[in-house]
RNA sequence: GGCGACGUGGCCAAGUGGGAAGGCAAGGGUCUGCAAAACCCUGAUCACGGGUUCAAAUCCCGUCGUCGCCUCCA
């Protein structure tokens, strides 16, 4: 079985080979940070954090490096208004956009580089680029000469030519050509700078990301990721930017996850429509967002909005149904039952692997799960002990681990302390119970449900769990 | 206007040539004092119109529609 991924740059699925055995390097373009991240960048983060723990689990060791542009006009501007330093409100929400990510259950990148900490890499980038003729320095600028790279556009499917008549862009006649972009800005008043060989000035957006994979991941690396909205005009520089410097193919799969959608559209700072991660963990858990997530496929739009979360969340509660202990007094399922649970089991992962293994199919990955449900749930309604069904629990907690799903037991705020009063309750309202006393043995129900605990009987007895 | 993606049951969605996954919701049933959970059962002429093929949700052409990019964007 190989492992197939959609290339934006072939657009089709490939198979994928790395630059060095068993070895992945992955570059991210994580967010500028002028702002509260919202769930937009916790999908992007949450789709690559899947892709790298299925690759880990595969069995490669994976590089992983997620970016911070923490300098550009937006960070400047918003500090303007608000009269602080531009540094310290970009260190306030890298900190915070850590934290969400945390709370997300992200795995930590390998490496988490900044604008800021490259600038002279992103110097010496530019000075290269100037020097072997694909830049020009302009009045304290500098431009990246696209007409001088025969494969402009090819990641995002365009020529120069098209975007030139269709482009809204107002046109700074100054440049060469329309498209030039800039690498080095020169500062305005006010405004933070580093010295250049053309001037006090900052970078440009798109030379950071070429800079920083030079410095930490080398010339060529295996998967740059990112959501499709970068495709271009990003992506394509940083192409441009690094191949005309190195001559090498730069990454060799362009990886790119769709764009929640939010009423309709593109959830996004500029249109406003935003739900911010905080937000979203202050009402659901990171688990709801990431089956939401699994749920489709992490190429195409996502549908955000109340029932969709629902949805996920009943889902998730499904597998957790699964992990239920056996029911009082399970004498142990048959032999056909065991068998067709341990058939399910070696099905499940099979499947699972499959679907995964066809470019992150997860949607597919976590219906194999679903069957082992099934199949769980059925044992157990069959008899199993906890004996039986232990090993297909530990296969269901494993695979949706690789997704990195926490399907963590809820307990009380105060640990396991409660449980011996709660087991007092419950026999007590048997003792109700058989004296047929049932408003009592309700009512016992119904006030330990306020407290979250839900009671649920069973001809072999009564079991209970944490909402 | 240019480039790209997509349109599958009430909802979220897999599936890209030969049996239409899975989840949610709904209805029926088993269990049960009731409830809940779990289990069983029930459902789709795959946007529309042509074409290729023995065979099309899947390939080709056209139409309609949705979304993204073309300006900062995950």
């Amino acid at each position: 079985m190989t492992l197939k991924i959609y290339n934006t740059l072939t657009r089709k699925k490939e198979d994928f080979q790395t630059l060095e055995d068993e070895k992945v390097r992955m570059y991210v373009c994580g967010p500028t940070v002028y702002n509260k991240a919202h769930i937009g960048h916790a999908m992007s983060a949450m789709v690559f954090d899947i892709i790298r723990r299925y690759l880990e689990f595969r069995g490669y060791s994976v590089l992983h490096a997620m970016n911070f542009t923490d300098v550009d006009d937006k960070i400047i501007h918003r500090a303007n208004e608000l009269g602080v330093d531009p540094f310290e409100l970009a260190e306030g929400y890298i900190h915070e956009f850590e934290d969400d990510l945390e709370a997300l259950n992200v795995l930590q990148p390998t490496i988490k580089p900044r604008a800021t900490q490259e600038i002279h890499t992103i110097i010496a980038m530019i000075e290269d680029l100037v020097k072997a003729g694909f830049a020009y320095p302009l009045n304290g600028d500098v431009y990246f000469r696209v007409r001088k790279d025969a494969d402009y556009g090819r990641l995002s499917g365009r020529n120069l030519d098209d975007m030139r008549s269709g482009a809204r862009i107002e046109v700074d006649n100054r440049k060469e050509d329309p498209l030039d972009f800039a690498l080095w800005k020169s500062a305005k008043p006010g405004e933070p700078f580093w010295d250049s060989p053309w001037g006090p000035g900052r970078p440009g957006w798109h030379i950071e990301c070429s800079a920083m994979n030079l410095h930490h991941l080398g010339e060529q690396i295996d998967i740059h990721g990112g959501g499709n909205d970068l495709i271009f005009p990003h992506h394509e520089n940083e192409i441009a930017q690094t191949e005309s410097l190195t001559g090498k193919p730069f990454a060799r799969y362009w990886v790119h996850n769709g764009m929640l959608q939010l009423g309709g559209e593109k959830m996004s700072k500029s249109i406003g429509n935003l739900v911010s991660i905080e937000e979203f963990l202050s009402h659901h858990t990171s688990d709801t967002f990431r089956i939401m997530l699994l749920n489709s496929s992490y190429r195409g739009p996502l549908t955000y909005n109340e029932e969709t979360v629902a949805q996920a969340e009943r889902g998730l509660e499904r597998l957790h149904s699964a992990l239920r202990p056996a029911l009082p007094e399970a004498a142990g399922a048959a032999e056909p039952t065991l068998t067709a649970l341990q058939t399910q089991m070696e099905a499940a992962e099979a499947g699972f692997i499959k679907a995964m293994d066809d470019d992150f199919n997860s949607a597919g990955a976590l219906a194999q799960l679903f069957e082992l449900v099934r199949s769980i749930n059925q044992a157990r309604a069959a008899g199993a002990s906890n004996g039986d069904l232990q090993p297909a629990q530990t296969l269901l907690r494993k695979l949706s681990g690789v997704l990195g799903l926490c399907l963590e037991e809820k307990t009380s705020q105060s640990g396991g302390g409660a449980d011996p009063f709660i087991q007092l309750l419950i026999e007590l309202r048997q003792e109700l119970r058989k004296e047929k006393l049932y408003p009592l043995s309700d009512l016992v129900r119904n006030r330990l449900a306020e407290l979250g605990v839900i009671l649920e009987d069973s001809k072999d007895g009564v079991s209970w769990r944490w909402q």
